[in-house]
DNA sequence: CTGAAAGCGCTTACAG
DNA sequence: CTGAAAGCGCTTACAG
């Protein structure tokens, strides 16, 4: 394979010259066309490690995500790598599989000088003491690092993520607006912030239509899954409720089975919205209600985001926060009385 | 940063020592301990530029995908990255968002020597004749390559995928074996290798069964999107089918919501069975029959594949079939009588 | 504008 | 087993 030497004596030039036009840098016209010419004839590209070891810079960008068969991270990521190249930086993707504990693989990317910028998707983890502690330090070294959809309190680092607040807020309302007044609430892991956010929306809501918040009607599933609804469904339903807002569109489908098997008529007996409208949201029946979030959106700002500041163009830490938007779909109807009377007859 | 020359000021030895110790070869014992002590106490990593210039290695293999953000890359990819970390790679990833002419990505990334092996997942432009050429060139060099989920005749290259004659067979058969006789096929591409496999499946299952294939039943979609469907639906059904192999779960989905449309009742006025298990197959109602596909394992067999021919240990290009599974769920059940009267009830 | 030289951080024969 | 030296393919001051 052609070297910069190889062109150079071709051209007839040195290899400063030959480095001066591939970097455009002022070079004579004719010794430009001389080495254009040499670079074509031998197919000449300039080897990236080599250019990577005097320039310090890879044009590599590491992403982190928990997993990428889901719905979820995989169009994200679609975002991210869009944005990356268009920027003209490669995307490296490490999967954690969900592991904890995966803080050393962020270290080995960065220690190795493989990526000159990072970005991270990994909520859960970013929570753990030691992955936290890694984060302080890349901060504090400036290396570029953006965290998208995951919030890192203690330590003031860029980040995108989408207004969990608001969605909350937002699917609640919906309800409210639909007559409900005894809204389930179903969360995935308890004290992820994503998780309180909603939370804190949904009380917002109530609280505003002068509803009272009822703890009884707002339940943990632990995690995202679909299964794990069923676990907690008898609990959710003996609290009585007309509608439950499920925080993940996973989770809706949890509800949607159980209800399936329990004989309950969604949106009849009870009205249900989901949260993210992942793809499969349109598919279920009833197509399900749901606060969207700007999945590929998250990916791209989050790459825009780490290419400027690894240009320079973007200097100070800030944080981007997205919309969200509601989709009705057919989950969800407004609550009358001869629904109240079908829901009571069912049993669980 | 810490480099070499550091560690071995450091443990009062020469570069070469600690560089022997960073590569397991033999070393005084007692120099090892030294070398390693300065490591640890400099927090040293090998910079990976620097190795890659030298040992011409770069330990990053290059995915090429259509698309992450559906279903069914993600799990790919998610096998993939798995056993490309456990033997010692990065995975960088490139969409090419189904855009058509990608090779140039390619050459790129060959070219800069970013990448020591490849692993092609993208059918659609692998039959393009300029990406033909240069997979053609790669291979002349030997250059490690793997096509996955595609096949390509003209050249002899590693390739993993699935049995999609056997697929297609099995899907039939199943219908079949429910006293299905007139089964609609519903191809999304209609030149595409695994669409012409899945429909020679198809015919010989019909065939063995002593039942004449009418090509008034052999619908294409064009491509594997649910919207394509609603196009060709009317057609489909105006040849009488009481079965159809949708040859994705998208498609299936699509004649799903067509039916819904229609007034059409899946599995009782007809019966539905897909292609590829993808998740939200399940989470259809009905829930979808359909013929699993492993596509985690798909990823895993080409990284595992690529590592492999990258460490010398696989010679010779050998190409992977992995098989199918019929997954009956709930879209697919015996044709009697009175379910062929329903039928002719209904109209399209 | 241009070339010779040094250097980026490693690895690898070559002597010893 | 070990060290000095050369070299991987670039880029970047430094002179001219």
């Amino acid at each position: 394979m052609a070297t910069i030497s190889d062109v150079a004596r071709k051209a007839q030039v040195s290899k400063s010259t030959v480095s001066r036009v591939l970097n455009g840098h002022s070079v004579r016209e004719e010794n430009r066309i001389k080495v254009m010419r040499a670079i074509k004839e031998l197919g000449y590209s300039p080897n990236a490690q080599a250019r990577s070891l005097t320039s310090g810079r890879t044009n590599v960008i590491g992403v982190m995500v928990p997993d990428m068969d889901g719905p979820f991270y995989g169009s994200i990521l679609e975002g991210c790598q869009q944005t990356l190249w268009f920027h003209g930086f490669y995307m490296l993707v490490r999967s954690t599989h969900h592991e904890k504990g995966s803080e050393p693989n962020l270290v080995k990317l960065l220690w190795e000088k493989r990526v000159d910028g990072l970005i991270i998707l990994t909520p859960r983890e970013i929570k753990e003491k030691p992955m936290q502690e890694v984060l302080k330090e890349l901060v504090s070294t400036n290396f570029p690092l953006v965290i998208a959809d995951g919030d890192i309190d203690n330590v003031n680092v860029s980040g995108v993520w989408v207004d969990n607040f608001l969605g909350g807020y937002k699917a609640t309302n919906h309800l409210l607006q639909l007559n409900h007044r005894r809204i389930a609430i179903i969360l995935g892991p308890e004290d992820a912030p994503e998780a309180i956010r909603r939370l804190n929306g949904y009380k917002r809501a109530l609280k505003e239509s002068g509803v009272p918040v009822d703890e009884n009607l707002i339940h943990v599933a632990g995690d995202y899954l679909a299964e794990s609804v069923f676990r907690i469904f008898p609990d959710i339903m003996a609290a009585g409720p007309t509608a439950i807002f499920a925080t993940s569109d996973e989770l809706a489908y949890g509800v949607l089975e159980a209800c399936k098997q329990h004989g309950i008529n969604v949106p009849n007996d009870l009205s249900l919205i989901g949260y993210d409208d992942v793809p499969f949201a349109k598919m279920l029946t009833p197509k399900l209600t749901t606060i969207a979030q700007p999945l590929t959106a998250l990916g791209q700002v989050a790459a825009g985001k780490i290419a400027r500041i690894i240009s320079g163009e973007e200097r100070e830490i800030a944080k981007i926060i997205l919309p969200t938007e509601l989709v009705v779909r057919e989950s969800t109807t407004s609550l009358k009385v001869s629904k109240e009377v079908a829901y009571s007859k069912t049993k669980v």
